[in-house]
DNA sequence: GTTAGGG
DNA sequence: CCCTAAC
């Protein structure tokens, strides 16, 4: 808190034209202020600026403005001093309405509390220092990061002060019409009107800025903000005018009307689209800020509001809202509406996994359908159960497949890519009874299938039932196909549900990761995977003993491939892509050296396995090295 | 759980 | 990098 003594104000550190550049800072600067016995307002003296900040100081601890406390401060404040004093418009009468100290470092530290409260359920205002108010006029300024009406405030230290007429939700809605409910205090109407009293009738019903003179304006700066201004920027007044009626950064610089507090006329939509925007995403009122209702017209409410950066950015937004409903029911969206936290990176990058496979699977085959479509994907055509004849029942569903009607069993898919070895020879053991028309089917779904299997996960291949209009190619009750789809759907009766969700992120070996497998195989020998990876691959933790394996593979793939081989030079002049770092033939060499040292059991590896011609060729090439 | 090997 | 079999 700046306090300047000298002149016996609380001043709020921004200065006005500061807040003009940097949008986030309190545009209010508020006075502590003396009111008089006939309503004039008179400069706190320093022992009221030091009583004041006293008052503050003891009530830092409270964490609930408790009636107590709300009446206290409005005692002191009607015994002393205010901050602001603004006339009643109806009877004259000098009433004391807002009273905030306010330091940016104070607004920091809110943010961080805010950070920290943001998932909290809705927890009663607990900062609000709040002085109720029996008159209806209501202006309020305030500062948005100081008072919370939702966020957790128990960890809050904020110094604000706010004297209103509501210091929580439920008060709002109680004293949206009717005003007085919880007021402690004895009202200290004063009587008599002086001059210093702003004129507010000059913000009464439709206020256009523009047709006002500097001097109208800067009256209505007054009646707004409650203090005077010297400043005869015509711009800067009409929106700091429009920015306090409105309680919204949200203001044109010019060509706004502001009709009871709400800007009306060419920004209003936008103001309001603007507004449900943010509330999608989750924002949270804060404060209130003002109460329009010299007439009692239709309550509207202003929120500073603040949207959380996942950052820790401190972005503060004010957002005026528009809402002709009681304030209850607004209140009542306001504290349903939880922040919705923003996506994981980890969730994001499943959510566009999951988009690719359904962009995919669009195209592909149904044959291709992934296995966890079966829970991510509802089908195109609602499912039905197909019973063979021994009265298992599959799910089926309907596709088109070459102008044929199919139906295709759901299951998932347990194996990528070509058939495996025993399915084959397991249909192969009984291909007498494998009906045409499924064979038909298979085929044409392979053939569609092609060979890009590899990255798309493939059903398996199953039977299907082919039918069309005119003939019915049924191959339902035959032996072997019930066996195989008995098979199959054994198989699937345990499916892996989220195998193939989500692939690994590809990470490019580095020249240093593959020193250290090649390292690691020199130490514990080529297939200690599992070693190597705790002892040399610590650090790397995405690097599982299967990617050291396969990196491995690699690597010799790459020895003879790459390496400049002594006896068929010029065998594979290999486009050499520039965009892959080459492995130094360094290393290579030394890869190959392991190899075929450990390869040949003169190490203390496990025996490796070789084809004929691996043997040979490495034998072959071995020999010059060893 | 680890490894080998096919894809 | 994925998947499966085999251990």
């Amino acid at each position: 808190m700046e306090v300047d003594n000298s002149h016996g104000t609380l001043i709020n550190k921004s200065e006005e034209n500061d807040f003009e550049k940097k949008g986030t800072s309190d545009p209010v600067v508020y006075q502590l202020v003396r009111v008089e016995g006939d309503g004039t307002l008179v400069p706190a003296t320093e022992d009221d600026v030091l009583q004041f900040e006293h008052f503050l100081h003891n009530d830092e601890k409270v964490d609930l403005p408790s009636i107590e406390d709300v009446g206290h401060v409005e005692e002191f404040f009607n015994n002393d001093c205010m901050l602001l004093k603004k006339p009643d418009l109806e009877d004259g009468s000098s009433k004391l309405e807002t009273v905030e100290v306010h330091t940016q470092k104070l607004g920091a530290d809110l943010e961080e509390n805010r950070l920290q409260s943001l998932d909290d359920s809705l927890s009663p205002p607990s900062e609000c220092r709040v002085i109720h108010s029996q008159h209806s006029d209501k202006l309020l300024t305030e500062q948005g990061d100081n008072v919370t009406r939702q966020d957790n405030a128990s960890t809050e230290t904020t110094k604000s002060t706010v004297l209103n007429e509501s210091c929580s939700a439920e008060k709002d809605k109680a004293d949206a019409c009717s005003r007085p409910v919880c007021d402690t205090s004895t009202d200290p109407s004063v009587s008599g009107v002086n001059s210093s009293m702003p004129d507010f009738s000059i913000l009464r019903g439709e206020v256009c800025l523009d047709d006002l003179t500097i001097r109208e304006l800067q009256e209505a700066f007054r009646a707004t903000f409650g203090r005077q201004t010297t400043v005869k920027d015509k711009i800067w007044l009409k929106r700091r005018i429009t920015m306090g009626l409105t309680n919204s950064y949200d203001v044109p610089s010019s060509g706004c009307v502001v009709k009871d507090y709400k800007i009306v006329g060419k920004d209003a939509k936008k103001d309001i689209s603007d507004m449900d925007e943010r509330s999608k995403i989750g924002l949270r009122a804060t404060s209130l800020v003002i109460y329009p209702g010299n007439d009692g017209d239709s309550p509207s409410s202003s929120y500073y509001q603040s949207e959380d950066q996942q950052d820790s950015s401190k972005r503060v937004e004010r957002v005026q809202i528009h809402n002709d409903e009681p304030q209850g029911n607004l209140l009542g969206k306001q504290c349903t509406n939880k922040r919705t936290r923003k996506p994981t990176k980890r969730y994001i990058e499943e959510l566009s996994d999951i988009e690719t496979h359904d962009s995919t699977v669009k195209i592909s085959s149904p044959a291709k359908r992934p296995a966890h479509d079966e829970v991510l994907m509802k089908p195109r055509v609602a499912p039905f159960n197909e019973a063979d004849s021994l009265g298992t029942i599959y799910p089926t569903r309907k596709d088109t497949l070459g102008g044929f009607s199919v139906h295709v069993p759901y299951v998932s898919r347990m194996r990528r890519g070509r058939p495996r070895k025993d399915f084959i020879s397991f249909a192969d053991k009984e291909p007498s009874v494998e009906p045409k028309g499924i064979q038909t089917a298979v085929e044409v779904i392979l053939e569609k299938d092609g060979d890009k299997g590899n990255h798309l996960r493939k059903a398996p291949e199953v039977p299907v039932k082919v039918s069309s209009e005119k003939g019915h190619i049924e191959a339902v009750d035959s032996e072997g196909v019930r066996n195989l789809q008995a098979k199959l759907y054994s198989a699937v009766a345990k499916p892996k549900i989220n195998r193939g969700l989500t692939r690994k992120h590809h990470r490019a070996w580095t020249l240093c990761e593959v020193v250290k497998l090649v390292d690691g195989v020199a130490r514990f020998g080529a297939g200690k995977w599992s070693e190597i990876r705790k002892l040399s691959f610590a650090s790397y933790s995405y690097r599982t003993s299967v990617d050291l394996k396969d990196k491995w593979r690699n690597l010799i793939r790459a020895t003879k491939t790459q390496l400049p081989a002594q006896k068929d030079q010029g065998a594979c002049p290999r486009k050499i892509n520039p965009s892959i770092i080459p492995i130094p033939p360094s290393i290579l060499l030394r890869v190959k050296e392991l190899n075929e040292l450990q390869s040949q059991g003169g190490g203390f590896t496990a025996p490796v396995k070789f084809s004929g011609q691996d043997r040979k060729v490495l034998q072959g090439k071995g020999s010059g090295f060893l």
